[in-house]
DNA sequence: TCCAAACCCTTGGATGTCCTAGTATATTGC
DNA sequence: GCAATATACTAGGACATCCAAGGGTTTGGA
């Protein structure tokens, strides 16, 4: 997107809230757009590894779950819950890896409504490379310090509990 | 997406990761993840609070933006330097906001390539209810303690920086 | 037993983001 | 002064996400 700002645009956002007399949520709204803006980063950088792997994030999220699923398979609403996506993000991400052949559909033994998804060989062997990229380019180098991934594990992690991601922990 | 799963699945991932050998990197990547699905779920609020207006999270920054300009207008390549989204993400969201009469194109007096972008009467007034409602239904309510603002703040600020958003500070 | 309610997946539509390319206007350098 | 380069916006395409709605399957209560 370019060249860098001669300021940051959040301070600079924060600084209006609270001309306006918006200080009390000020700090929380900068905060916020903050978390916006490093996903938007973080996301850019994943894709990037991703590329020469055909992959994007969320179908590598796919992969990666199926990959460490004990049975090798899981119905598809399982894999929607558990990747907190819709239940359509997910039929749109199978396709695509179906038509890649890195994943195969397979309806349920019992429940005829359900349909199993379960990952190839080839499904298999790309996870593994696509992982080891993303933890040599992306998560080895986040740049984030080893308190402050602590911390944002810590403060994430109460935020989505609250926010009915999970119960327990 | 439904009900509360029994386990927190970043902190799953996270076992995982170590599980195969993974442990060094185990920790960022449950913090980019976590990121990632707090995106998710303040946008998700975000656009709850919105909707009623008629607007998106990207139609609503643009015209919070225009509001805080000081001469009331913006060239589209300022608009998407400041809010860091592509160029065509702005004539994107100035075509809907365009059509709704909540923004005017006007051309640069001086450089013929420039389109400025304007608030109209109506843009401005709803750009701020909105930013009443979001400040008291998002923001105010954010689930965050002040300290982790804070933090989320500063740890987020550096980051942006080492990414490239914006140099000073 | 049987029908209504619940559940699972898919299709179609609306939005947003990015990339690539194309058109128009400015600026720069020879 | 003019050609080459740079900049600004837009058009078209690929993907992802969500919502609403539809068709098939199971479950549960009358």
């Amino acid at each position: 997107m370019g060249t860098p700002l001669p300021r940051d645009p959040i301070a600079d956002a924060q600084r209006n809230w609270e001309r306006h007399g918006w200080g009390d949520v000020a700090a929380p709204m900068a905060a916020i757009t903050a978390i916006m803006r490093t996903q938007q980063i973080l996301l850019a950088r994943i894709e990037t590894v991703l590329k020469p792997f055909g992959l994007t994030f969320a179908r590598y999220e796919l992969l990666a779950l199926l990959s460490f699923a004990r049975s090798g398979a899981l119905p598809m609403n399982k894999a929607s819950a558990l990747l907190q996506v819709h239940p359509t993000s997910v039929t749109n991400a199978v396709d695509r890896l179906e038509k890649a052949a890195l994943v195969a559909r397979s309806p349920h033994p019992t429940d005829g409504r359900t349909t199993l998804i379960e990952l190839t060989a080839e499904g298999r062997t790309l996870a593994k490379k696509a992982t080891a990229a993303l933890n040599a380019e992306v998560f080895g180098q986040s740049g984030f310090g080893d308190d402050d991934v602590d911390h944002l594990i810590r403060v994430l992690g109460t935020f989505r509990r609250d926010a009915g991601d999970f119960t327990e922990e």
